[in-house]
DNA sequence: TTGAAAGCGCTAACAA
DNA sequence: TTGTTAGCGCTTTCAA
């Protein structure tokens, strides 16, 4: 046989590199799948080529002939707040590292919660993907269909019935307990509490927290002190000044968001309080920027490598067939700046 | 025949609807490629079906036959500083939708400026892709291979030499030119520049922009205003840190990016200056949290959604073989706040 | 307008 | 250990 010359838009096929090695069609394809049933000589040879040419087997054949579609769907709540896609896309981020280098595409899809959208849905009934990342508030239905369907999935911060499914959670109940408590120790005995309730699961976990905390130390939180309308910078600039109509005032806020304390202590600060000398504020996150605002944020840190990376690998372990569990990634230290007062030492 | 029934984990076939139908597979494959060729009540008939079922071909059997991939690669320079990655999520955000809604998968991917990372450049040789979004700054070669290899593909912010392929603007050389006008019309006269060297043509288009404001003004700045060592929020102080041990110091600093103000701003309260009184600060983006900062930053918005659908346009119109094209988005204009002080109304 | 069948590039069962 | 080939699900040409 000739060796095909190069038509320069052509990709080359496993036949290509089969006669450039003088070897069948066969043979290439064990040296690609890793099998066994080729010579060392053979072998070397065969890798060499393809190494040289950059050589990788069409996607589209390859799946045809394995059931397999090389992608890994990362579904986002359409409705998710700006806040929480920022975050995502963080996640998302470190996701694409781990999951190119399996020779997966990784694709980032929104999923609406309106019923109608059937985009995913489809997706997934036509096995047109290998495993789904859920991002946290996927409708039910469609976790269930995936499940149904028999595709590998793991959802980030599951609802509570969702305990069934493989799934990493970041500890926000943990981390809000742990926020609470410091003010606390800090000697504040008056708290706010600005949180989302938008994503309700989110805004349980972190208002129980919150409670349970308050609970300990027997504070009586004032309900007009604590907002669930946030969900943005705006929203929670709304929640401050509602926050600051009381007739008395706590001495302390926890943000469940960095970017709804940056609104916050804007709002205090434009209703003349001094941040944090009136009032202090405490959040999650750690932005790059916490650190340089005014006053410089005390946060608790939320790990986005972290993330992916649980996430990813209890993912391939539900792909190679390997027992489902579920990870909790455990709150790290407070990091403490400028925007709380001390009390008491 | 029979029609077959559900064995639940399968994807139904373009047979199967076939069957369903009691029509041959041909016509299925018409109608689904909306060709003509069949009948209007086989078409209705076979279009309920399909829809029916939320039936979608198999992409790797279509994709196989088609010489399509169905990916949409969105590449990311892996050395982009983070403030940059941010932006870009931001973009492709906005892109899910407009290239979801066409049956594609976005892929977005990192690519570094190593050479020894073959990943995009194998995935373009194969034909693994049936159009790429280059972001900023990826390396020629890359390029180059996707016009060798006919891949569509359209770069955001492209370097000069690159005009002759198909590229979406933003204008950032008249969004400085117009931020540092805006500063010498409030009457400053020494005007200082935090930006990014890491990104060659961003910091060009950027510096050029501002040397132009100030030759038209012929305002002569001092070299140790103009910094370009910043690249995220740390970088960004240690600039403004220099330009505070100048002896005679600028009363106003351009800021390429919101995030570089925020911590520009920090770091001249912390050296005891008060903002804007002593020292004002103008930049470019707008994030949300702009608003809320302290001082509220003024700054010059970038539209991503524009960003974002200019270029999957001009991607889609590439892909079906339209004549190529350049757009430049203009800038916009400045949103006034409170981080400028006026010495001349 | 419809149906049959070749072919896309690969895997894997089977034959040699 | 190697080569041959059926089959994956679809498109599309060709024949009916």
């Amino acid at each position: 046989m000739e060796i095909k010359k190069g038509d320069k838009t052509k990709a080359l096929t496993i036949k290509d590199i089969a006669n450039l090695a003088g070897v069948s069609v066969a043979s290439v394809s064990y040296v690609i799948n890793g099998k066994k049933g080729v010579g060392p000589e053979q072998r070397e040879k065969i890798e060499r080529i393809i190494s040289w040419h950059h050589f990788r087997p069409n996607q589209n054949s390859r799946g045809l002939s394995l059931s397999k579609s090389f992608n890994i769907h990362a579904v986002i709540r359409r409705e998710a707040a700006p806040a929480c896609k920022n975050f995502y896309f963080g996640v998302l981020s470190k996701m694409m590292d781990l999951i190119e280098c399996r020779q997966y595409n990784i694709v980032p899809a929104y999923q609406s919660d309106d019923p109608a959208d059937k985009n995913i849905m489809s997706v997934i009934q036509n096995k047109n993907t290998d495993g789904i990342l859920f991002f946290q508030g996927i409708r039910k239905d469609i976790v269930k269909m995936a499940a149904n369907k028999k595709i590998p999935h793991v959802i980030i911060n599951p609802g509570l019935e969702e305990n069934n499914v493989p799934s990493v959670l970041l500890d926000f109940e943990r981390m809000t307990f742990q926020v609470a408590q410091f003010l606390a120790e800090k000697g504040h005995t008056r708290i706010g509490f600005i949180g989302m309730q938008s994503m309700p699961l989110f805004f349980r976990q972190t208002l129980d927290g919150f409670t349970k905390a308050m609970r300990q130390y027997r504070f009586r939180a004032d309900k007009a002190w604590i907002r669930g309308e946030a969900f943005n910078e705006e929203s929670a600039e709304t929640s401050m000044r509602r926050i600051l109509r009381c007739k008395v005032l706590p001495t302390a806020i926890v943000c469940t968001q960095d970017n709804f304390a940056v609104s916050a202590v804007n709002a205090a600060k434009t209703a003349g309080y001094r941040v944090p000398r009136d009032i202090s504020f405490i959040s999650i996150d750690d932005l790059p920027m916490a650190k340089y605002l005014d006053p410089p944020l005390t946060t608790i840190p939320v790990d986005q490598t972290e993330l992916a990376f649980c996430a990813c690998e209890l993912l391939f372990d539900f792909m190679e067939g390997k027992a489902v569990r579920n990870i909790t990634i455990p709150a790290k230290e407070i990091i403490v700046r400028d925007s709380v007062r001390i009390l008491k030492p």
